[in-house]
DNA sequence: GATGTTACATACAATCCTGTATGTATGTAA
DNA sequence: TTACATACATACAGGATTGTATGTAACATC
């Protein structure tokens, strides 16, 4: 077509966007050529040129546009973490689990971020970001499981850093997978029951490492 | 150069390898020629083409030369896992994480699965492989923690299916994030107090879904 | 209503990579 | 020692993408 205003020019961006979003999930960002995504935004390389500078840009500007599954997690819930820190973490969790279950752009584009993608230098504006948000959360529920103890809401003997990346990395996990394969199992209906099954079974963690063993093996060392 | 022998025929086949998993592991799979990789490997493309028949054939035969993280937990301890089911169990778990942390190759290849690569038609062969083995270790990882259940190792509230994808998903966010950056957390030293705090917890995890809350919420519903 | 600018479409050249075909020297079997 | 197969190296052709250059029609501004 030609020249349109300014409020059609963007349409005709966010329609490149979701081109993006749909042929970078079927067919992985490398493997699809700006042909591609013209044709299935029903535009010409002519059009992605003007409002990208090229893939990568258009990749990034795919990315930042949606909120990542942990993005919300952060951001919310600082306000009542002090009242009820577990609670609030449980919250946020099941939140980010939710939000993956239900939030098809957020499935999308987060699929493509983890499984459609290489992940290196040329993207390294998205890469930023994305350990930005993991750090972020990261840090949050070390602080809230830190807080859970000094409120005797959990043992002393807990270790807030490590317990934390396990959940950290049990979150990424569930739904990294979930999203490589949605028959993994029921997210949406199951998210708060796992994050339960975890955050209830740091309350009895009291033992530093393991006092219910068997036979009190060596420190493990190496 | 010319004509090798039988055993120097595989030798180059085997460096191939090795410079493929450098090259692939720098720049990702599909960013990378097979130029890239007979120059690392210090041949040409003909030796590429005569030992492969294409990238995705070398990428294949590159995955199934290792055995990935979690392969050896489900090949060994069925034997004893009658015995000591959650032992086993976390000894297995164990054994993946600190093979991760111990295992160049290993690291290599599966940083290469995991982040390098598009998970797409194309390496169907390691796809397959993969999944099979995940889903081999949740199986494995269910069985036992039913069997201890019905041990009385853990209480009978334990939703074993869950607990075990749970842990599964911990596992490979452990795994998958350390490898994107290996500062994460220190993996080979903090193993065991990982995998301890998420199966210690499950020891007082009786209530079918948190009977230790506050305010007895409404059912979760959708 | 002439003009510059915007929002694209179209055309073109250059590059890169792939696959295959061909060359070739060596091992290997007869 | 002839003859064939092996283990590569080299050469070549073709397609696929990329980036840019150029065209062009509508919009905005005066």
């Amino acid at each position: 077509m030609v020249r349109r205003t300014k409020d059609e020019a963007l349409e005709t961006r966010n329609r490149i966007l979701d081109a993006a979003e749909r042929v970078f999930g079927a067919n992985g960002v490398s493997r699809t050529s700006l042909e591609d995504v013209a044709k299935a935004a029903g535009v010409t390389r002519g059009a992605i040129y003007w409002h990208f500078k090229d893939k990568s840009d258009l990749f990034t500007a795919m990315v930042n546009r949606v909120t990542l599954p942990m993005e919300g997690m952060v951001a919310r819930s600082s306000e009542e973490a002090a009242a009820d820190p577990l609670a609030s973490l449980k919250a946020a969790a099941v939140f980010a689990l939710k939000r993956t279950a239900t939030d098809p752009q957020c499935q999308r584009v987060f699929d493509v971020v983890t499984h459609k993608c290489e992940y290196l230098d040329e993207m390294a504006g998205v890469k930023r970001r994305i350990s930005s948000v993991e750090k972020g959360c990261l840090d949050r529920a070390e602080a809230a499981l830190r807080n859970a103890v000094k409120r005797g809401q959990l043992p002393s003997g807990v270790n807030a850093r490590l317990a934390a990346i396990g959940l950290d990395a049990m979150l990424y996990g569930l739904i990294s997978k979930w999203l490589a394969d949605p028959d993994y199992f029921a997210l949406a209906r199951n998210a708060g029951a796992v994050v339960d099954i975890y955050l209830e079974g740091l309350r009895s963690n009291s033992r530093r490492t393991g006092r219910a063993r068997k036979r009190p093996k060596a420190r493990h060392k190496r």
